[in-house]
DNA sequence: TATATTTGACCGAACTATCGGTCATAATTA
DNA sequence: TAATTATGACCGATAGTTCGGTCAAATATA
């Protein structure tokens, strides 16, 4: 069938993804190679040829994760510009990436974040701080505009922003944990109805 | 000199607590028990005749935690009688955990969600959703009482209560990974005064 | 077109390092 | 001196990584 000029990076993109469901199931430090091979269908020694070691699959899944997230912020929020609209639109981007984006996939985030708490001073891939710096510049930002436009109360905005960021994680961790307690977006809609109006101004 | 019949029960506290400190450097699968024994100042073997295994450090380190928080949140709460009130003190029962309580068991805190996720349908220490769920039912009838009251607007209580613990957690997760952003008695201060102002009846 | 040669994707047995746990021995205490 | 407590060299299972070899497909040759 396929052997012989086959597209490296596609199938490099297909261990990826088998190694990452395999991940979410078992966690990263309880998922062998083997397990990884098997889930892709190929044999041990043919990771090598794809991936320098276990640590840089995590390493990409990292990333993977990342660049999806980026994208799908990026492409909801250019064009809005009222603030609070702003904000609801960066809660929404937040519920298509757990939702479309990689249901089976956000089990890993446990394990992202676990090594992201570990490397926190360090500068490595899995330099969580600097994604969390990059939404908390956004969020200030939108805060801010909405403050000077009337929109907003006053507010320590850095600390505003720590909180969208941290609520909406851990909203990702209880539904996790039983996600037929709750559909994720009813819960986003109900924290921006409830959080965002405590930060209106009042009339 | 003092009779020497150690306290068992003492020194296992000590192991305990040197393995939390190395566990949050290192996480819990990068720990050797080789280093636990030498943050505790003892031979490696010594550990043994104080748990069982590693898994088993791991595991009381968990109740204990757990117990920590049960502890000051029924201490806090007990007496409080009014709906708005009391869901302001748990929120300052969480803010007193994380700040009073160790920063080592804040740390391993990822490790312990790690596992917790891992174990869900199990019923094993790990078990989180059990602990969540005691949370969920104490939030839920707190609102539940304040909407009959007339002081909170109807909403839907599963899911606000789950937005309350995910929050408080999410938040630990933003301090933990900067500390220097902000005081986390702050930030939970401003949290209480956007959301929980967003669950009151208007008037 | 038929045949020979080269390529490189694929593999898994075997190598190696690691590390949790054990145990015979030593030290300490009563 | 008997009992308790401590110890770290050692063991064995586990799992990440390597590597020499295989084979189907591509290419070159006649």
């Amino acid at each position: 069938m396929s052997p012989k000029l086959i597209d490296k990076e596609v199938k490099k993109q297909e261990i990826l993804l088998a190694a990452m469901k395999v991940f979410a199931r078992k966690g990263v430090a309880n998922t062998k190679m083997a397990d990884v091979a098997e889930a892709a269908g190929i044999g041990k020694g043919t990771i090598y040829e794809y991936f320098k070691s276990k640590k840089d699959i995590f390493a990409e899944a990292f990333s993977h994760f990342m660049e999806q997230v980026d994208t799908v912020m990026a492409k909801r929020l250019f064009k809005i510009h009222d603030p609070i609209e702003k904000l609801n639109a960066w809660i929404t981007a937040w519920v298509e990436v757990v939702q479309n984006g990689s249901i089976d996939f956000m089990e890993i985030i446990m394990d992202f974040w676990a090594e992201g708490v570990r490397h926190k001073h360090k500068t490595t891939v899995f330099d969580l701080n600097k994604t969390y710096d990059e939404y908390r510049r956004m969020l200030v930002e939108i805060l801010e505009d909405g403050i000077s436009k009337d929109r907003f109360r006053p507010m320590n905005t850095t600390i505003v922003a720590s909180i969208l960021i941290g609520s909406m994680d851990g909203l990702v961790l209880q539904w996790i944990m039983d996600r037929n307690l709750f559909q994720f977006k009813e819960a986003a809609d109900e924290f921006s109805i409830s959080f965002i109006e405590g930060l209106k101004k009042d009339i």
